[in-house]
DNA sequence: ACCTGAACACCGTTCAAGT
DNA sequence: ACCTGAACACCGTTCAAGT
């Protein structure tokens, strides 16, 4: 009944409805109808448990468009898949970053990213470092959402951050998405300048 | 002696110096030498305590770059300005992302970001996607500090991720900084893109 | 007006005791 | 082998009591 590989899931669950605080071993046991000293028998810790939720967040990431043939779709489809997969789970991203790198499928997801930007035409230490800004731009995309910080309408904000206001309305009268559209503009502005790095 | 002022500041300390978790109300009043108790006459709590922080550590971005009549010149160095503080106090990240963004020195950085991309030539609508952009790119470059993550020696990583093994590697002999590197050169290929947009 | 001690309901984790 | 109750040292927060 009780695993390892349940407890995990039932970990993202809690971590989803509840938070990043709301990650408790005893609320995380009461879902699975056990105590919480019964955790122990299976994680060795808390820390050990985050290390299985980031494994199982990394397992949804979409790693078939990176063989894309168009290298440049490819990267971008994966780009967003990656981004989706953290803004289904935005609560994990403060949770998970800053830990170091160890389960497998992460590894394997970049080293996955890494042979695709080879393939592009990247020498090996560009890649990296178009790994890293991709990486960078959406993490940051996922645990930021620019918009949701600007609680007050435009026109609240307008008397003394004039800018501001007429830059959220502005982008509001384009459509809601603005944190998408962001996030769309620098991949495309990144991409466009990786293509001109490429070996021909 | 004891003011909402003191208590960001001694805040700070213990975050940068103890981690996100290090931050509890007795550590902070142990620092002032003071009882827990003590700081709800001066704060509502800890949520209202993280306000203060995020005010304090926004004050320490300068805008001045922004004035840069060459802007592209300015932009760049208010983005590097900007992940300076976040490099100097990594751990506030977790801590003070996904909050609303209510103090005042923080809407005026973004104000005077917009108005700044404003009078670069970009159009409100545009500027704001800019704004996002730029702001993913430095928290998420100051969260996740892609290097860090891998603890193990790039001979470790070589037989299961060879493309990985290949690019730490590639890029440890191009120098230290591979964080720095990915950073630039998102920055580099955002500003020209953005160059390509504005109006002449 | 502001600091404190004691208390409350909560944490993560351990461990002897059960089955 | 695995679950549990009770306990430990910790949290944030409240509040009557002190000065």
């Amino acid at each position: 009944m009780l695993s390892r590989q349940a407890i995990a899931e039932a970990a993202l669950d809690v971590v989803d409805t509840a938070g990043p605080d709301g990650l408790t071993m005893r609320a995380l046991a009461d879902r699975l109808g056990v105590k919480a000293a019964s955790l122990y028998n299976h994680v060795s810790g808390k820390d050990d448990l985050l290390d299985d939720l980031a494994a199982l967040v990394n397992a949804e990431i979409d790693l078939a468009p990176l063989d894309d043939p168009d290298w440049r779709r490819g990267l971008a489809r994966y780009a967003h898949g990656y981004r989706a997969v953290f803004l289904r789970h935005p609560n994990t991203i403060a949770l998970l970053a800053r830990r170091r790198v160890e389960a497998d499928r992460q590894l394997l997801t970049y080293d996955a990213l890494l042979a695709a930007l080879g393939r592009a035409g990247l020498d090996p230490a560009d890649a990296a470092e178009a790994a890293a800004a991709l990486d960078y731009l959406v993490l940051g995309s996922a645990l930021e959402t620019f918009t949701a910080g600007f609680t007050r309408g435009a026109a609240e904000y307008r008397p003394r951050h004039p800018a501001l206001a007429g830059a959220l309305e502005a982008s509001a009268a384009r459509g809601p998405g603005l944190d998408d559209r962001g996030f769309d503009l620098a991949l495309r502005l990144l991409l466009d300048g990786l293509a001109a790095r490429t070996a021909p």
